[in-house]
DNA sequence: CGAGGTCTTGAAGACGATCAACAAACGTGG
DNA sequence: CCACGTTTGTTGATCGTCTTCAAGACCTCG
């Protein structure tokens, strides 16, 4: 059940079969939840953490002029608000882009692991400083790259998150998101998403249509993307 | 020695004395760096993790044209790498922007934390997660705010980050970071940064010479930013 | 006293936002 | 099955923020 969030701890190390169970243990339950649903809201103190099993989902904060920024999004297998078992408090909302069906663990069980499974505690730590060095590189693409490269590099990126869940075979994958919503994460208006789309397309790098995103050219791609891979850490050592 | 550290700790939990000397000795030493000098180095793989004891660093990465993003800003108390620990490999560098003080925490010592600490472990987990908080604060100003607001919320951050370790007081602190560093880590040419510089003395928020800035309308800085404090996790609690 | 870094100013131009309108696709209910 | 409203994608034109380039002032420090 809870197989994506497996597949991608082991990607960067060795799972026991005793922490597996004892992940599937800390599962108190499963739900679908439909397109543009919140599952956590800001200013929330929630006593669970969310974990994606299918679906899309993006992590917002709107603004006072009502502009809404997402910050990150959310695959198959990550743990979307584990920070919020230690963060208490949650500063921005979480919200499905697509159906999704997700799994609540509940703080307690998170608690337990700490307690009692060191090396388990520490893959969940490296879960949310896989999102930290994601955040990290979109800061530096936000900050100096033009909108071309940061959609390019957001493509790559995707391409490879999804394709340790199995989800992306041949750079191809499917991708239920607006091109709004690709606008508020890469941080320039609908408008402008829609031309940097074409543009991709004009060069014959991407097709995107009916939701399924294929890469033509990786090579190029990485290259407008100035896209480095390592920051995702899909090498699997000991952690 | 470790004390900026402790203090940072302690405004978001209790600290035990038993935790407070583990940490202690997880020290393995100290030195003085000035500044430019790079703590860590991009692809590199540290066997240690750096804690700031005394001045200011940036996390930097390097782009092709030469261009350079500073996507964090660590003052003392700061354990710029600790990520390192678990991600093996910098996907970035790490830079003192003025001379500091530091010290050196090797990872054996951090996987014995880990392994007989629990409640320690997630203090460590939670500073990490602190910095992610503030990775998509800067995310959200990058992507939808302007130079201005940028700027106005970066000042009100580093006073409150400042004050919980006892740097900054009555909204006055030092500020060892040229102008261009700053344009760095907002995103904006170094041009750029300066006249917003003016435009925020102009408005009588602030005033910066001599490495001092002063706030002297914390509201109103407060209002150009949209700030919100919330993401800082400033509140004492069990974790 | 000269050299280099930092700060400052002006002018030109680029990138992307905004506004407005329309086309196409979709889902829903009549 | 079609009618309809809504969402998504697309295009054109204008405007504004910020970048870039260039140069000069100021400062510190060897």
């Amino acid at each position: 059940m809870i197989d994506p969030l497996i597949r991608r701890l082991e990607r960067r190390d060795v799972l026991s079969d005793e922490e597996k169970e004892v992940l599937r243990a800390a599962v108190a339950s499963t739900r679908d939840a439909g397109p543009g649903e919140d599952l956590v809201r800001e200013d929330s103190r929630p006593r669970e953490s969310t974990l994606i099993l299918e679906g899309f989902t993006g992590r917002y904060t709107i603004l006072k002029d009502g502009k809404r920024h997402i910050s990150a999004l959310h695959v198959a297998g990550d743990f979307v608000d584990l920070h919020g078992f230690l963060l208490k408090t949650m500063d921005h909302g979480i919200v499905t882009l697509s159906p999704c069906r997700i799994a609540c663990v509940p703080h307690d069980a998170l608690g337990d692991i700490t307690e009692r499974y060191p090396h388990l505690t520490r893959l969940l730590w490296l879960s949310t400083l896989l999102d930290a060095a994601i955040y990290r590189t979109w800061l530096v693409c936000l900050g100096q790259k033009d909108a071309l490269a940061r959609m390019a590099h957001l493509i790559c990126e995707l391409a490879l998150r999804l394709e340790v869940v199995g989800l992306a075979k041949r750079r191809r994958f499917r991708l239920p998101i607006t091109q709004a919503e690709f606008g508020d994460a890469l941080g320039m208006s609908t408008v402008h998403a829609n031309r940097t789309v074409q543009e991709l397309r004009a060069r014959s790098l991407i097709t995107w249509q009916d939701q399924q995103l294929t890469i033509l050219d990786w090579d190029g791609l990485n290259r407008v993307a100035e896209f480095n891979a390592t920051y995702l850490n899909l090498e699997r050592e000991p952690r």
